[in-house]
DNA sequence: ACAATATTCAACCATTAGGTTGACTATTAT
DNA sequence: ATAATAGTCAACCTAATGGTTGAATATTGT
């Protein structure tokens, strides 16, 4: 069962991917393992800036982590937080099929029809 | 293979559900069956104007379908599309893993270490 | 014919999101 | 010590989003 607050979560998430520089980011972390904000940005026409900021949402909605070793920020994708989303979707498929069957059962003691 | 235009298809599916009110209305569909925009706005704390427009983004992304008849609308949750988020989910953990198999590949061979 | 119902359309408003630039902080290299 | 590098922070701009209200349209009931 989806709680309460698991919906600002899932938001936060589906937010998060929504936006096609995000995805590619997430995309280039898991092709190339942990990476610097400023080498991923060199895939961009956009600002380092912007990069960095597409990086804090990622981060925010723990599609990623950061380690930071000197002056480098090292980002790595995580992909944990995709099972939140899969359950969603099971939920909602669960739910779906539960009304079916149910109608399933109406039809099927004559109650319909 | 994520296709190039499928990008802006993912975009609009995420961006979809990526709204709490949307998500619920999807629910409520699944729960309930082809529901009326009228019935369907009772349950929230908005007008049905909002309703309106939310299920029309819902339209677009193509997770509902309409159904006309004489004045009223008759709205459906379609769940197909969700294969379309699955799909990627899969695509992303397969590059994910594609990397980490590579990395053990070359461990093996004593290449690194 | 007239009123009520179901819904969308259009104009508007406030907030958020995605981008920019410029300055700042911290670390590393010379 | 100084310069270069890695990154964030802050202020700003524009466009998109989520909501509102007030018509307008089309269908149905009396």
């Amino acid at each position: 069962m989806v709680e309460f607050n698991d919906e600002e979560r899932l938001s936060e998430l589906l937010k998060a991917m929504g936006d096609t520089t995000r995805r590619s980011l997430l995309t280039q972390l898991c092709q190339q393992g942990p990476s610097r904000v400023t080498d991923l940005a060199t895939y961009y026409d956009m600002s380092l800036n912007a990069i960095s900021k597409h990086i804090k949402v990622l981060e925010k909605a723990k599609l990623v982590s950061r380690k930071t070793i000197g002056r480098t920020h090292w980002i790595e994708a995580d992909l944990k937080q995709v099972e939140v989303l899969d359950n969603w979707f099971k939920q909602l498929k669960s739910i779906w099929k539960l009304r079916l069957d149910k109608l399933d059962e109406i039809i099927g003691n004559g109650e319909l029809k």
